[in-house]
DNA sequence: TTGATAACATGAACATGTTCAAGATTTTTC
DNA sequence: GAAAAATCTTGAACATGTTCATGTTATCAA
Protein backbone atom coordinates (compact mmCIF):
# COMPACT_ATOMS: atom_id res chain seq x y z
CA UNK A 1 0.00 0.00 0.00
CA UNK A 2 2.37 2.43 1.25
CA UNK A 3 4.73 1.00 -1.58
CA UNK A 4 2.06 1.28 -4.37
CA UNK A 5 2.18 4.87 -3.12
CA UNK A 6 5.94 5.50 -3.09
CA UNK A 7 5.87 4.08 -6.45
CA UNK A 8 3.53 5.74 -7.49
CA UNK A 9 4.96 9.10 -6.21
CA UNK A 10 8.26 8.89 -7.69
CA UNK A 11 6.86 7.91 -10.96
CA UNK A 12 4.88 11.14 -10.88
CA UNK A 13 8.27 12.80 -9.80
CA UNK A 14 9.68 12.17 -12.53
CA UNK A 15 6.74 12.86 -14.92
CA UNK A 16 7.05 16.68 -13.08
CA UNK A 17 10.41 16.94 -13.54
CA UNK A 18 10.27 16.49 -17.41
CA UNK A 19 7.15 18.63 -17.23
CA UNK A 20 9.60 21.56 -15.09
CA UNK A 21 12.36 20.76 -17.71
CA UNK A 22 10.70 21.45 -20.31
CA UNK A 23 8.57 24.38 -19.50
CA UNK A 24 12.16 25.81 -18.57
CA UNK A 25 13.31 25.40 -22.10
CA UNK A 26 10.77 26.33 -23.41
CA UNK A 27 10.77 29.75 -21.35
CA UNK A 28 14.53 29.90 -22.22
CA UNK A 29 14.56 29.09 -25.75
CA UNK A 30 10.85 28.94 -27.03
CA UNK A 31 9.17 25.74 -27.76
CA UNK A 32 10.49 24.82 -31.57
CA UNK A 33 13.75 25.47 -30.42
CA UNK A 34 13.94 23.10 -27.62
CA UNK A 35 14.32 19.55 -28.17
CA UNK A 36 12.63 16.69 -27.09
CA UNK A 37 16.33 15.50 -26.63
CA UNK A 38 17.44 18.59 -24.58
CA UNK A 39 14.01 18.15 -22.67
CA UNK A 40 15.50 14.24 -21.64
CA UNK A 41 18.91 15.42 -21.15
CA UNK A 42 17.96 18.60 -19.09
CA UNK A 43 15.65 15.84 -16.77
CA UNK A 44 18.13 13.57 -16.50
CA UNK A 45 15.87 10.83 -18.03
CA UNK A 46 16.20 9.01 -21.73
CA UNK A 47 14.61 10.12 -24.69
CA UNK A 48 12.23 7.74 -24.33
CA UNK A 49 11.03 8.32 -20.66
CA UNK A 50 10.07 11.71 -22.07
CA UNK A 51 7.67 9.62 -24.56
CA UNK A 52 6.44 7.39 -21.67
CA UNK A 53 5.01 10.22 -19.74
CA UNK A 54 3.95 12.30 -22.77
CA UNK A 55 2.47 11.46 -25.53
CA UNK A 56 3.97 13.94 -27.92
CA UNK A 57 5.93 17.21 -27.36
CA UNK A 58 2.64 18.89 -27.81
CA UNK A 59 1.22 17.40 -25.17
CA UNK A 60 3.57 18.59 -22.72
CA UNK A 61 2.10 22.23 -23.39
CA UNK A 62 -1.17 20.47 -22.58
CA UNK A 63 0.20 19.25 -19.56
CA UNK A 64 1.47 22.92 -18.71
CA UNK A 65 -2.17 24.59 -19.40
CA UNK A 66 -3.96 22.00 -17.33
CA UNK A 67 -2.00 22.47 -14.79
CA UNK A 68 -2.57 26.45 -15.43
CA UNK A 69 -6.51 25.91 -15.32
CA UNK A 70 -5.63 23.83 -12.11
CA UNK A 71 -3.97 27.25 -10.45
CA UNK A 72 -7.03 29.50 -12.19
CA UNK A 73 -9.32 27.23 -10.45
CA UNK A 74 -7.81 27.17 -7.29
CA UNK A 75 -7.36 31.07 -7.41
CA UNK A 76 -10.98 31.68 -7.56
CA UNK A 77 -12.02 29.52 -5.43
CA UNK A 78 -10.13 31.04 -2.66
CA UNK A 79 -11.61 34.30 -3.61
CA UNK A 80 -14.15 36.48 -1.69
CA UNK A 81 -16.48 37.28 -4.13
CA UNK A 82 -19.22 38.52 -1.88
CA UNK A 83 -21.01 41.83 -2.49
CA UNK A 84 -18.94 42.08 -5.93
CA UNK A 85 -21.12 43.25 -8.70
CA UNK A 86 -21.33 40.15 -11.96
CA UNK A 87 -18.94 42.47 -13.85
CA UNK A 88 -16.28 42.67 -11.30
CA UNK A 89 -16.76 38.82 -10.66
CA UNK A 90 -16.23 38.62 -14.30
CA UNK A 91 -13.20 40.95 -14.44
CA UNK A 92 -11.80 38.75 -11.38
CA UNK A 93 -11.60 35.70 -13.49
CA UNK A 94 -10.37 37.16 -16.61
CA UNK A 95 -8.03 38.96 -15.18
CA UNK A 96 -6.63 36.38 -12.83
CA UNK A 97 -6.26 33.89 -15.98
CA UNK A 98 -4.49 36.45 -17.88
CA UNK A 99 -2.37 37.21 -14.72
CA UNK A 100 -1.66 33.21 -14.89
CA UNK A 101 -0.61 32.89 -18.39
CA UNK A 102 1.49 36.46 -18.48
CA UNK A 103 4.84 34.62 -19.13
CA UNK A 104 3.58 32.28 -21.21
CA UNK A 105 2.10 33.69 -23.90
CA UNK A 106 4.21 32.24 -26.51
CA UNK A 107 3.81 28.81 -25.38
CA UNK A 108 -0.57 29.27 -26.01
CA UNK A 109 -0.15 29.03 -29.50
CA UNK A 110 0.70 25.49 -29.27
CA UNK A 111 -3.09 24.87 -27.40
CA UNK A 112 -4.44 26.25 -30.54
CA UNK A 113 -2.35 23.86 -32.58
CA UNK A 114 -4.75 21.73 -33.52
CA UNK A 115 -7.86 23.75 -33.59
CA UNK A 116 -9.06 22.57 -36.70
CA UNK A 117 -8.42 19.38 -36.74
CA UNK A 118 -10.95 17.21 -34.68
CA UNK A 119 -9.75 13.63 -34.35
CA UNK A 120 -6.87 15.53 -32.57
CA UNK A 121 -6.31 14.44 -29.37
CA UNK A 122 -5.03 18.02 -28.28
CA UNK A 123 -7.66 19.88 -30.65
CA UNK A 124 -8.48 22.76 -28.51
CA UNK A 125 -12.42 21.46 -29.23
CA UNK A 126 -12.49 18.06 -29.47
CA UNK A 127 -13.27 15.48 -27.17
CA UNK A 128 -9.42 14.86 -26.40
CA UNK A 129 -9.48 18.04 -24.10
CA UNK A 130 -13.33 18.23 -23.09
CA UNK A 131 -12.14 17.99 -18.93
CA UNK A 132 -10.25 20.92 -19.36
CA UNK A 133 -12.47 22.82 -21.32
CA UNK A 134 -15.60 22.02 -18.99
CA UNK A 135 -13.43 23.07 -16.05
CA UNK A 136 -12.62 26.10 -17.58
CA UNK A 137 -16.56 26.87 -18.38
CA UNK A 138 -17.31 25.68 -14.46
CA UNK A 139 -15.07 28.58 -13.43
CA UNK A 140 -16.97 31.31 -15.59
CA UNK A 141 -20.60 29.97 -14.42
CA UNK A 142 -19.24 29.85 -10.93
CA UNK A 143 -19.20 33.82 -11.25
CA UNK A 144 -22.70 33.92 -13.08
CA UNK A 145 -24.59 31.86 -10.59
CA UNK A 146 -24.84 34.23 -8.26
CA UNK A 147 -26.79 36.32 -10.68
CA UNK A 148 -29.36 34.04 -10.33
CA UNK A 149 -30.24 34.33 -14.17
CA UNK A 150 -33.19 32.59 -15.88
CA UNK A 151 -31.52 29.49 -16.69
CA UNK A 152 -31.90 30.00 -20.48
CA UNK A 153 -30.12 33.24 -19.96
CA UNK A 154 -27.28 31.83 -17.57
CA UNK A 155 -26.47 29.34 -20.20
CA UNK A 156 -26.09 31.56 -23.02
CA UNK A 157 -24.02 34.03 -21.01
CA UNK A 158 -21.77 31.24 -19.86
CA UNK A 159 -21.53 29.68 -23.43
CA UNK A 160 -20.72 33.58 -24.94
CA UNK A 161 -18.31 34.53 -22.15
CA UNK A 162 -16.09 31.57 -22.15
CA UNK A 163 -16.26 31.65 -26.30
CA UNK A 164 -15.22 35.87 -25.22
CA UNK A 165 -12.43 34.08 -23.11
CA UNK A 166 -10.95 31.84 -26.13
CA UNK A 167 -11.21 34.87 -28.03
CA UNK A 168 -9.12 37.12 -25.59
CA UNK A 169 -6.16 34.67 -25.17
CA UNK A 170 -5.97 34.91 -28.91
CA UNK A 171 -5.62 38.71 -28.76
CA UNK A 172 -3.68 38.13 -25.25
CA UNK A 173 -0.88 36.17 -27.77
CA UNK A 174 -1.17 38.41 -30.66
CA UNK A 175 -0.98 41.83 -28.15
CA UNK A 176 2.61 43.12 -28.28
CA UNK A 177 1.87 46.32 -25.81
CA UNK A 178 4.14 46.58 -22.59
CA UNK A 179 2.31 44.10 -20.11
CA UNK A 180 -0.09 42.90 -22.56
CA UNK A 181 -2.26 46.21 -21.50
CA UNK A 182 -4.58 46.25 -24.26
CA UNK A 183 -5.98 42.56 -23.86
CA UNK A 184 -6.72 44.49 -20.19
CA UNK A 185 -8.43 47.08 -21.73
CA UNK A 186 -10.34 44.86 -24.20
CA UNK A 187 -11.67 42.95 -21.27
CA UNK A 188 -12.50 45.96 -19.46
CA UNK A 189 -14.87 47.21 -22.72
CA UNK A 190 -15.88 43.14 -23.64
CA UNK A 191 -17.22 42.94 -19.98
CA UNK A 192 -18.30 46.45 -19.98
CA UNK A 193 -20.51 45.58 -23.34
CA UNK A 194 -21.57 42.31 -22.31
CA UNK A 195 -23.13 43.48 -19.12
CA UNK A 196 -24.76 46.35 -20.77
CA UNK A 197 -25.95 43.44 -23.39
CA UNK A 198 -27.42 41.29 -20.34
CA UNK A 199 -29.41 44.13 -19.35
CA UNK A 200 -30.76 44.65 -22.46
CA UNK A 201 -31.39 40.84 -22.44
CA UNK A 202 -33.35 40.62 -19.37
CA UNK A 203 -36.28 42.80 -21.05
CA UNK A 204 -39.20 40.62 -21.49
CA UNK A 205 -39.91 42.20 -24.58
CA UNK A 206 -36.32 40.42 -26.00
CA UNK A 207 -37.03 37.10 -24.29
CA UNK A 208 -38.19 35.79 -28.54
CA UNK A 209 -34.80 37.21 -29.31
CA UNK A 210 -33.44 34.84 -26.62
CA UNK A 211 -34.88 31.69 -27.59
CA UNK A 212 -34.27 31.76 -30.99
CA UNK A 213 -30.36 32.27 -29.91
CA UNK A 214 -31.08 29.43 -27.75
CA UNK A 215 -32.40 27.19 -30.35
CA UNK A 216 -30.11 27.55 -32.84
CA UNK A 217 -26.81 27.10 -30.13
CA UNK A 218 -28.93 23.79 -29.73
CA UNK A 219 -29.79 22.75 -33.09
CA UNK A 220 -25.82 23.41 -33.42
CA UNK A 221 -25.00 21.30 -30.42
CA UNK A 222 -23.29 23.97 -29.27
CA UNK A 223 -24.69 24.38 -25.81
CA UNK A 224 -22.82 21.93 -22.86
CA UNK A 225 -24.23 20.48 -20.23
CA UNK A 226 -24.03 22.67 -17.77
CA UNK A 227 -26.66 21.64 -15.52
CA UNK A 228 -24.96 18.48 -14.99
CA UNK A 229 -21.08 20.23 -14.69
CA UNK A 230 -23.19 22.84 -11.95
CA UNK A 231 -24.63 19.45 -10.40
CA UNK A 232 -21.92 17.47 -10.24
CA UNK A 233 -19.82 20.36 -8.78
CA UNK A 234 -22.06 21.53 -5.91
CA UNK B 1 9.27 39.55 -74.04
CA UNK B 2 7.37 36.36 -74.73
CA UNK B 3 10.02 34.01 -74.04
CA UNK B 4 10.05 35.46 -70.70
CA UNK B 5 6.49 35.42 -70.82
CA UNK B 6 6.76 31.85 -71.84
CA UNK B 7 9.33 31.15 -69.02
CA UNK B 8 7.08 32.53 -66.67
CA UNK B 9 4.27 30.41 -68.03
CA UNK B 10 6.16 27.17 -67.70
CA UNK B 11 7.20 27.81 -64.42
CA UNK B 12 3.97 28.62 -63.33
CA UNK B 13 3.38 25.46 -64.54
CA UNK B 14 5.60 23.67 -62.74
CA UNK B 15 3.76 25.37 -59.68
CA UNK B 16 0.64 24.01 -60.61
CA UNK B 17 1.49 20.40 -61.37
CA UNK B 18 3.09 20.50 -57.28
CA UNK B 19 -0.04 22.06 -56.28
CA UNK B 20 -2.32 19.78 -58.23
CA UNK B 21 -0.53 16.88 -57.45
CA UNK B 22 -0.67 17.67 -53.81
CA UNK B 23 -4.03 18.22 -53.89
CA UNK B 24 -5.17 15.32 -55.31
CA UNK B 25 -2.52 12.85 -52.50
CA UNK B 26 -3.91 14.99 -49.74
CA UNK B 27 -7.27 14.53 -50.87
CA UNK B 28 -6.61 10.60 -51.19
CA UNK B 29 -4.44 9.54 -48.26
CA UNK B 30 -5.15 13.01 -46.05
CA UNK B 31 -2.06 15.91 -45.40
CA UNK B 32 -0.31 14.13 -42.80
CA UNK B 33 -0.02 10.66 -45.04
CA UNK B 34 1.34 12.42 -47.49
CA UNK B 35 4.85 12.90 -47.71
CA UNK B 36 6.81 15.86 -49.63
CA UNK B 37 8.25 13.22 -51.54
CA UNK B 38 5.29 11.64 -52.87
CA UNK B 39 4.34 15.32 -53.87
CA UNK B 40 7.74 16.13 -55.94
CA UNK B 41 7.16 11.98 -57.37
CA UNK B 42 3.40 12.35 -58.55
CA UNK B 43 4.56 15.95 -60.25
CA UNK B 44 7.39 14.49 -61.22
CA UNK B 45 10.02 16.82 -59.89
CA UNK B 46 12.45 16.47 -57.52
CA UNK B 47 12.21 16.92 -53.68
CA UNK B 48 13.89 20.38 -53.89
CA UNK B 49 11.89 21.74 -56.25
CA UNK B 50 8.23 21.09 -54.31
CA UNK B 51 10.49 23.53 -51.95
CA UNK B 52 11.79 25.66 -54.08
CA UNK B 53 8.20 26.38 -55.06
CA UNK B 54 6.30 26.22 -51.41
CA UNK B 55 8.37 27.21 -48.86
CA UNK B 56 6.67 24.22 -46.55
CA UNK B 57 4.51 21.75 -46.78
CA UNK B 58 1.50 23.71 -45.12
CA UNK B 59 2.36 26.49 -47.61
CA UNK B 60 0.93 24.07 -50.46
CA UNK B 61 -2.34 24.23 -48.14
CA UNK B 62 -1.99 28.03 -48.00
CA UNK B 63 -2.03 28.18 -51.56
CA UNK B 64 -5.36 26.13 -52.11
CA UNK B 65 -7.08 28.60 -49.24
CA UNK B 66 -5.51 31.21 -51.59
CA UNK B 67 -7.25 29.59 -54.99
CA UNK B 68 -10.64 29.14 -52.95
CA UNK B 69 -10.94 32.52 -52.20
CA UNK B 70 -10.47 33.69 -55.41
CA UNK B 71 -13.04 31.14 -56.85
CA UNK B 72 -15.09 33.03 -54.04
CA UNK B 73 -14.58 36.29 -55.36
CA UNK B 74 -14.90 35.35 -58.52
CA UNK B 75 -18.26 33.04 -58.38
CA UNK B 76 -19.87 36.25 -56.49
CA UNK B 77 -19.06 38.47 -58.93
CA UNK B 78 -20.80 36.86 -61.47
CA UNK B 79 -24.08 36.40 -59.25
CA UNK B 80 -26.76 38.65 -60.08
CA UNK B 81 -27.68 40.07 -56.34
CA UNK B 82 -30.30 42.90 -57.92
CA UNK B 83 -33.08 42.83 -55.73
CA UNK B 84 -31.57 40.79 -52.90
CA UNK B 85 -31.94 41.26 -49.01
CA UNK B 86 -29.29 41.91 -47.30
CA UNK B 87 -29.87 38.68 -45.49
CA UNK B 88 -30.27 37.15 -49.24
CA UNK B 89 -27.17 38.34 -49.96
CA UNK B 90 -24.99 37.12 -47.55
CA UNK B 91 -26.46 33.53 -47.30
CA UNK B 92 -25.19 33.35 -50.62
CA UNK B 93 -21.62 34.63 -49.45
CA UNK B 94 -21.82 31.85 -46.80
CA UNK B 95 -23.03 29.26 -48.85
CA UNK B 96 -21.07 29.42 -52.03
CA UNK B 97 -17.64 29.42 -49.58
CA UNK B 98 -19.31 25.92 -47.92
CA UNK B 99 -20.14 24.78 -51.77
CA UNK B 100 -16.07 25.50 -52.82
CA UNK B 101 -14.72 23.93 -49.61
CA UNK B 102 -17.22 21.05 -49.43
CA UNK B 103 -14.72 18.26 -50.07
CA UNK B 104 -11.77 19.59 -48.51
CA UNK B 105 -12.72 20.03 -44.92
CA UNK B 106 -10.10 18.04 -44.25
CA UNK B 107 -7.69 20.36 -45.30
CA UNK B 108 -8.59 23.72 -43.62
CA UNK B 109 -7.45 22.54 -40.18
CA UNK B 110 -4.07 23.13 -41.56
CA UNK B 111 -5.12 26.76 -42.28
CA UNK B 112 -6.03 27.02 -38.31
CA UNK B 113 -2.56 25.32 -37.19
CA UNK B 114 -0.59 28.46 -36.78
CA UNK B 115 -3.84 31.07 -35.52
CA UNK B 116 -1.49 31.40 -32.14
CA UNK B 117 1.61 32.14 -33.63
CA UNK B 118 1.63 35.61 -34.56
CA UNK B 119 5.44 35.40 -35.87
CA UNK B 120 4.46 32.27 -38.34
CA UNK B 121 4.22 34.02 -42.05
CA UNK B 122 1.33 31.44 -42.40
CA UNK B 123 -0.71 32.31 -39.48
CA UNK B 124 -4.20 33.28 -40.24
CA UNK B 125 -4.11 36.02 -38.16
CA UNK B 126 -1.05 37.30 -39.14
CA UNK B 127 0.61 39.97 -41.18
CA UNK B 128 1.49 37.28 -43.73
CA UNK B 129 -1.68 36.25 -44.99
CA UNK B 130 -2.91 39.84 -45.36
CA UNK B 131 -3.78 39.08 -48.98
CA UNK B 132 -6.40 36.83 -48.40
CA UNK B 133 -7.69 37.68 -45.55
CA UNK B 134 -8.68 41.73 -46.55
CA UNK B 135 -10.25 39.92 -50.26
CA UNK B 136 -12.49 37.89 -47.55
CA UNK B 137 -13.79 41.04 -46.11
CA UNK B 138 -13.91 42.49 -49.30
CA UNK B 139 -16.81 40.01 -50.17
CA UNK B 140 -18.61 40.53 -47.89
CA UNK B 141 -17.82 44.23 -47.50
CA UNK B 142 -19.55 44.25 -51.07
CA UNK B 143 -22.56 42.40 -49.85
CA UNK B 144 -23.12 44.87 -47.18
CA UNK B 145 -22.58 47.96 -49.06
CA UNK B 146 -25.72 47.91 -50.89
CA UNK B 147 -27.67 48.28 -47.40
CA UNK B 148 -26.02 51.80 -47.32
CA UNK B 149 -25.38 51.79 -43.47
CA UNK B 150 -24.03 54.26 -41.55
CA UNK B 151 -20.35 53.76 -42.03
CA UNK B 152 -19.97 52.64 -38.60
CA UNK B 153 -22.42 50.14 -38.28
CA UNK B 154 -21.59 48.80 -42.06
CA UNK B 155 -17.58 48.68 -40.22
CA UNK B 156 -19.22 46.61 -37.22
CA UNK B 157 -21.11 44.34 -39.57
CA UNK B 158 -18.13 43.42 -41.95
CA UNK B 159 -16.03 42.57 -39.05
CA UNK B 160 -18.95 40.74 -37.18
CA UNK B 161 -19.47 38.66 -39.83
CA UNK B 162 -15.62 38.11 -41.15
CA UNK B 163 -15.19 36.81 -37.50
CA UNK B 164 -18.82 34.77 -38.05
CA UNK B 165 -17.42 33.28 -41.03
CA UNK B 166 -14.57 32.09 -39.12
CA UNK B 167 -16.36 30.77 -36.65
CA UNK B 168 -18.54 28.69 -39.38
CA UNK B 169 -15.01 27.45 -40.78
CA UNK B 170 -14.30 25.87 -37.39
CA UNK B 171 -17.80 24.41 -37.15
CA UNK B 172 -17.62 23.05 -40.62
CA UNK B 173 -14.73 21.26 -40.03
CA UNK B 174 -16.57 19.80 -36.94
CA UNK B 175 -19.57 18.92 -38.35
CA UNK B 176 -20.25 15.53 -39.59
CA UNK B 177 -23.45 15.86 -40.67
CA UNK B 178 -24.41 14.30 -43.70
CA UNK B 179 -23.42 17.04 -46.35
CA UNK B 180 -22.89 19.46 -43.46
CA UNK B 181 -26.31 20.44 -43.49
CA UNK B 182 -26.21 21.51 -39.52
CA UNK B 183 -23.39 24.01 -40.63
CA UNK B 184 -26.01 25.32 -43.28
CA UNK B 185 -28.92 25.56 -40.87
CA UNK B 186 -26.31 27.55 -38.20
CA UNK B 187 -25.50 29.97 -40.59
CA UNK B 188 -29.25 29.90 -41.85
CA UNK B 189 -29.93 30.76 -38.29
CA UNK B 190 -26.73 33.09 -37.84
CA UNK B 191 -27.60 35.06 -40.50
CA UNK B 192 -31.13 35.98 -39.17
CA UNK B 193 -30.21 36.75 -36.23
CA UNK B 194 -27.24 38.61 -37.37
CA UNK B 195 -30.37 41.09 -39.92
CA UNK B 196 -32.13 41.19 -36.63
CA UNK B 197 -29.63 42.80 -34.25
CA UNK B 198 -28.54 45.00 -37.23
CA UNK B 199 -32.57 46.26 -37.05
CA UNK B 200 -32.31 46.91 -33.36
CA UNK B 201 -28.57 48.43 -33.61
CA UNK B 202 -29.95 50.75 -35.93
CA UNK B 203 -32.74 52.81 -33.40
CA UNK B 204 -31.16 55.66 -32.80
CA UNK B 205 -31.48 54.77 -28.81
CA UNK B 206 -28.55 52.59 -29.72
CA UNK B 207 -26.24 54.37 -31.43
CA UNK B 208 -24.94 55.25 -27.73
CA UNK B 209 -24.62 51.45 -27.67
CA UNK B 210 -22.75 51.28 -31.36
CA UNK B 211 -19.97 54.03 -30.56
CA UNK B 212 -18.95 51.66 -27.45
CA UNK B 213 -18.34 48.69 -29.54
CA UNK B 214 -16.28 50.60 -32.34
CA UNK B 215 -14.76 52.85 -29.77
CA UNK B 216 -13.60 49.25 -28.20
CA UNK B 217 -12.31 47.77 -31.80
CA UNK B 218 -10.56 50.57 -32.44
CA UNK B 219 -8.67 50.70 -29.45
CA UNK B 220 -8.29 47.36 -29.66
CA UNK B 221 -6.77 47.66 -33.23
CA UNK B 222 -9.35 45.43 -34.96
CA UNK B 223 -11.02 47.84 -36.95
CA UNK B 224 -9.41 47.20 -40.54
CA UNK B 225 -8.97 49.96 -43.21
CA UNK B 226 -11.79 49.23 -44.91
CA UNK B 227 -11.90 52.62 -46.48
CA UNK B 228 -9.00 52.02 -48.19
CA UNK B 229 -9.94 48.66 -49.47
CA UNK B 230 -13.58 50.07 -50.30
CA UNK B 231 -11.25 52.82 -52.39
CA UNK B 232 -8.82 50.19 -54.20
CA UNK B 233 -12.00 48.20 -55.11
CA UNK B 234 -14.20 50.30 -57.23
C1' DT C 1 11.96 -16.85 -1.58
C1' DT C 2 10.59 -17.11 -6.14
C1' DG C 3 8.53 -16.71 -10.28
C1' DA C 4 5.31 -13.91 -12.88
C1' DT C 5 3.45 -9.66 -14.08
C1' DA C 6 3.24 -4.86 -14.57
C1' DA C 7 5.53 -0.50 -14.60
C1' DC C 8 9.27 2.08 -16.01
C1' DA C 9 13.69 3.21 -18.69
C1' DT C 10 16.87 2.99 -22.50
C1' DG C 11 18.79 4.61 -26.89
C1' DA C 12 19.26 3.01 -31.54
C1' DA C 13 16.57 3.24 -35.59
C1' DC C 14 13.14 5.33 -38.40
C1' DA C 15 10.27 8.77 -40.99
C1' DT C 16 9.87 12.88 -42.86
C1' DG C 17 10.02 18.06 -43.17
C1' DT C 18 13.59 21.07 -44.48
C1' DT C 19 18.14 22.92 -46.04
C1' DC C 20 21.77 23.60 -49.14
C1' DA C 21 25.74 23.31 -52.11
C1' DA C 22 26.19 22.16 -56.54
C1' DG C 23 24.71 21.96 -61.19
C1' DA C 24 21.65 22.79 -65.35
C1' DT C 25 18.95 25.89 -68.04
C1' DT C 26 17.27 30.08 -69.54
C1' DT C 27 17.56 35.09 -69.99
C1' DT C 28 19.97 39.27 -70.30
C1' DT C 29 23.83 42.10 -71.43
C1' DC C 30 27.36 43.70 -74.37
C1' DG D 1 27.42 34.95 -80.12
C1' DA D 2 29.85 34.82 -75.67
C1' DA D 3 29.92 36.02 -70.99
C1' DA D 4 27.27 37.09 -66.96
C1' DA D 5 23.26 36.85 -64.34
C1' DA D 6 19.03 35.09 -63.08
C1' DT D 7 16.17 31.28 -62.74
C1' DC D 8 15.29 26.73 -61.94
C1' DT D 9 16.54 21.74 -60.59
C1' DT D 10 18.72 18.16 -58.15
C1' DG D 11 19.25 14.83 -54.36
C1' DA D 12 22.23 14.04 -50.56
C1' DA D 13 22.53 15.46 -45.88
C1' DC D 14 20.51 17.13 -41.74
C1' DA D 15 17.44 17.82 -37.67
C1' DT D 16 14.21 16.24 -34.92
C1' DG D 17 9.71 14.14 -33.51
C1' DT D 18 8.44 9.53 -32.75
C1' DT D 19 8.60 4.41 -32.38
C1' DC D 20 10.01 0.16 -30.56
C1' DA D 21 12.55 -3.95 -29.22
C1' DT D 22 15.06 -4.72 -25.38
C1' DG D 23 16.26 -4.20 -20.88
C1' DT D 24 15.63 -3.02 -15.77
C1' DT D 25 13.11 -2.47 -11.59
C1' DA D 26 9.25 -2.83 -8.64
C1' DT D 27 4.93 -5.33 -7.19
C1' DC D 28 2.50 -9.22 -5.98
C1' DA D 29 0.76 -14.01 -5.69
C1' DA D 30 2.17 -18.62 -4.22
Amino acid sequence: MFKADAKHVKSEQTREEILDSALELFRQHGFDATTMRDIAVTAGVALGAAYYYFASKDAIVQAYYEKVQQAHTARLRQMKMDGLSLRQRLAAVFYSKLDILENDRKLLGAIFRYSGEPAHPLSCLGPGTIVVREQSMQVIADAVTPEALPADLQQLLTLGLWALQMGVLIYFIYDDSPQQQRTRRLVDGALEITTFLLRLARFPLLGFARKKVLALLDEAGLLPQLNHALEAHS
